[in-house]
DNA sequence: TTTTCATATTGACAGGTATCAATGTGTGGG
DNA sequence: CCCACACATTGATACCTGTCAATATGAAAA
């Protein structure tokens, strides 16, 4: 079970990762990501999508819209909790993005 | 002077980067440069248009722009050598890719 | 229940993109 | 010089994308 099966890519799986990655303003998120400056004291949830927004200079929709991208990519996570969003970053898929960037694309 | 100098990161040339790989054919494309196969010899030259054009079933225009946007991501070097323009990876500037993404993005 | 707050969805719009047919531009061969 | 070849550029078209205002949804507070 342990044998190392051949990591497999998926090419629409990976060109949509690649896809939101390609937009300045995601990178920016993901890069906050990496060091949440929240609102609430709760580091490890997060951030929510207000402390997103009050950082860049874009819009509610257009934030949520840009979540939703980096959400369905898998290269975020997102949590519900009351009615607030928490998103963190993915770390393990971002890895293998990474990996897969170096070693197979 | 070989103080490790903090590696910079320029959101615009990375998200073109990533923009250039966030097509399933540009992907392919990056994927045959891996192993060159190719109409002339000297496989070390990478491959040429036309040998990208016949193994992917898209006209010549659109290879001409796929690998201009490759070209001008810095992703891919290119090369004329009298009428052939040869094509390969920039494996320095995918690897510093590949390094960002897991370490800076 | 009514109000307020956080977020998502919709609609509209400007700009970008992938694609191909047609045409342009050099280069090498005859 | 002319033709054939390899590739680039242009123009047209359909689709996708980032953005915001307006509106909907759903949860907490009053």
């Amino acid at each position: 079970m342990a044998i190392a099966t051949k990591p497999k890519i998926d090419t629409q799986v990976v060109s949509a990762q690649f896809k939101a990655l390609a937009d300045p303003n995601r990178l920016r998120i993901l890069a906050m990501l990496r060091e949440p400056v929240c609102c609430a004291l709760d580091l490890d949830k997060g951030m929510c999508a207000c402390d997103i927004e009050s950082q860049l200079k874009l819009s509610q929709p257009t934030i949520s819209h840009h979540m939703r991208i980096l959400r369905e990519s898998g290269l975020v996570d997102a949590e519900k909790i009351g009615s607030w969003m928490w998103y963190r970053r993915n770390e393990k898929a971002l890895r293998e993005l990474a990996h897969a960037l170096e070693r197979q694309l």
